[in-house]
RNA sequence: CGGGACGUGGCGCAGUUUGGUAGCGCGCAGCGUUCGGGACGCUGAGGUCGUGGGUUCAAAUCCCGCCGUCCCGACCA
């Protein structure tokens, strides 16, 4: 490509408000355009990066012996809803009607279509698959943000695994936990698998890949001694014990104006300290009413509820329903003598005596609260946020919190579609089983993104080669001096014939200019000819990656690039 | 959805408090000089001030509605 003749509009000037580094680098650096919130467009460039994620991660699939199709966008929303997902999805989901009046879904992921097909499957002589597409996938997002980090119309590569047996998706789950690990790396991000909550999807296990960045969502705990790497989600931790001394009668005392647990624990520091408290919060599990007891300094995970009860919604009580339940304002809930609702206790609570909590009065409590005694709880479930300090619940060792972006998300779901949609197949003995499914997704703007943000400088972008636009400029210095010109085109040819993929920088701009733009779009080597070098017989080679200089004569730019650009294509 | 902010030439912004008919930087076009680390001079093009309504002699500016965008919290690749 001639730079001339090239749409690259990099510009000098991003929203002073874009969050993300790599939102502004994409967008300054000729990339991406916005259309709307959480839509972009791919520039040139953009493409050229998100072609060669695609194709990195193609190949990687294809390896395991994945076989690629096209499924549709556009849905019918009978098939979300025979699968239960069309509620369970609620707003993410973009409902649509056509002209008919027939109500359609854009998909926001593709396991119904891929069980429907598999419903083609009737031995287990035809097993197992690994089918995969890439594709765009639409969800309506509450809040899309930082560029390319959470869209609203992106491209997932979405593979799935069909099994007969729990064996047959644990091999599939590894080929595929193997495949990513490789796929990170040949794109230059260092991900770290750790485990997760399936969420909305169901299923039983999952493993998110991410990367550790300020840019993230998601905050991750890693042990420093072990290999113990939980998102927060699902991470636990172990606690030291407390000491709570003989077990005591149970006391109301009045507490006027006391209503949070550090208000309480300042006023009666001898009774409440805030691990002697019991913190009782009311949340509609799908709307019903449950009470959630946790210890006064530990905060509740919202996933965690959610998983273990399986919900597909829980918000907190509105202060009217709580009123109406218990009787209190929060600030004064208790669980001892409630019934008729269930009780979910956080395991830090169990056989806890001598602890404070509110008496479901307004300002009062109770002290000498015996959990095992005085309260009934439904069942025990850990409940609880892991926070800095505490240690790992493995080996004891300190726990790590960190943000993280997460590039790729990897499920065991079991039967749930197969058997929606009736995808059975007869095993030896001539029974019939529904197929068990994995699933497996990758975000391909999220992984360009992740790239910018572990990949750059105060100059730039610093693509590793694997994703770079291209992988080589030929920067001509003085394009109106015929001589330079001249050997900057017999360079640029020599790397096209040599397979590389270049573009000559032959604009009419000061030298400046041409080296600011390049650092800022990234090509990982830059090939500078002037016509001082020509006359010379020389150019000048710049690695982005801590702007290295060196000579090379004319003759030994193309072979030496050529192979040292052929050894960094796949990764790490 | 809750909270905060914003919407003015292609991009980034000022102007709004205190109404008087729009300005700065970058970019863009032409000419000239310059040019191996973001050059300069001269000339010039380009704006229904998001949108609808209201107040007023007069609205980018004040009031109301709507639309859009961003940032902070609950969801996910």
């Amino acid at each position: 490509m001639r730079w001339s003749e090239a749409f690259i509009p990099t510009l000098r000037d991003a929203p002073a408000d874009a969050e993300a580094i790599s939102h502004k680098l994409l967008i300054r650096g000729g990339f991406i355009r916005q259309l709307a919130s959480g839509s972009y467009v791919m520039l040139p460039l953009g493409q050229r990066v998100r072609l060669k994620v695609g194709e990195i991660i193609r190949q990687e699939i294809n390896a395991i012996g994945g076989q690629e199709m096209v499924l549709p966008t556009l849905h019918p929303a009978e098939i979300w809803r025979k699968s239960d997902r069309y509620d369970l999805m609620g707003e993410n989901l973009f409902k649509l009607e056509d002209r008919r009046g027939a109500d359609l879904v854009l998909g926001m992921t593709e396991e119904e279509i891929f069980a429907i097909l598999a419903t083609e499957l009737f031995s287990y002589r035809e097993l197992p698959q690994i089918w995969y597409q890439m594709h765009t996938k639409f969800r309506d997002e509450p809040r899309a943000k930082a560029g390319l980090l959470r869209l609203r119309e992106f491209t997932m590569k979405d593979s799935y695994t069909l099994d007969i047996d729990a064996d047959g998706l644990d091999t599939g789950f590894d080929k595929h936990y193997h495949a990513y690990k490789r796929i990170f790396a040949r794109m230059g991000l260092d991900a770290v698998d750790v485990q997760a909550s399936s969420g909305a999807m169901g299923g039983t296990v999952s493993s998110e890949f991410m990367v550790r960045s300020e840019a993230g969502e998601d905050w991750i705990v890693t042990c420093g001694t072990c290999d113990y790497r939980a998102n927060v989600e699902k991470a636990t931790s172990s606690l030291p014990p407390v000491e709570d001394g003989y077990p005591g009668e149970l006391e109301r005392f009045p507490t006027p104006g006391l209503r949070t647990i550090a208000a309480l624990a300042e006023a009666h520091p001898d009774i409440a300290a805030p691990e002697r408290q019991i913190k009782t919060l009311v949340y509609m599990v799908d709307d019903v009413p449950h009470l959630l007891l946790l210890r006064g300094d530990h905060d509740l995970q919202e996933q965690k509820l959610a998983d273990v009860t399986a919900a597909a919604e829980v918000r907190p009580g509105r202060p009217e329903e709580i009123r109406e339940l218990l009787g209190a304002d929060p600030g004064s809930l208790g669980a001892v003598g409630v019934e008729g609702m269930p009780v979910i206790a956080d395991p830090a609570l169990q056989g806890r005596v001598n602890m404070t909590t509110g008496a479901n009065e307004d300002d009062w409590h109770l002290k000498g609260v015996s959990v095992p005694r005085d309260i009934g709880v439904t069942r025990w479930e850990d409940l609880r946020s892991v926070t800095t300090g505490e240690t790992c619940i493995v080996d004891g060792g300190p726990l790590d919190l960190w943000k993280g972006i997460e590039v790729g998300h990897i499920f065991k779901l079991g039967t749930k579609f197969s058997k929606a949609f009736g995808a059975y197949v007869q095993d030896e003995q001539g029974n019939s089983h529904p197929v068990i499914m994995g699933s497996y997704g990758i975000g391909l703007e999220r992984g360009m993104a992740a790239v910018v943000e572990s990949c750059h400088d105060d100059n730039g972008i610093v693509w590793p080669v694997s994703v770079a636009p291209y992988e080589v400029v030929v920067t001509v210095i003085r394009p109106d001096d015929e001589a330079a010109m001249a050997v900057a085109n017999q360079i640029y040819d020599e790397f096209h014939t040599a397979g590389v993929d270049v573009i000559i920088d032959d604009r009419e701009e000061r030298p400046g200019v041409k080296f600011a733009d390049a650092e800022l779009i990234g090509f990982p080597y830059r090939v500078t000819v002037g016509p001082k070098g020509a006359e010379a017989g020389s150019a000048e080679i710049t690695e982005r990656r801590g702007l290295v200089k060196y000579e090379l004569a004319l003759g030994a730019v193309v072979p030496t690039l050529s192979e040292a650009i052929a050894a960094a294509r796949f990764g790490i």
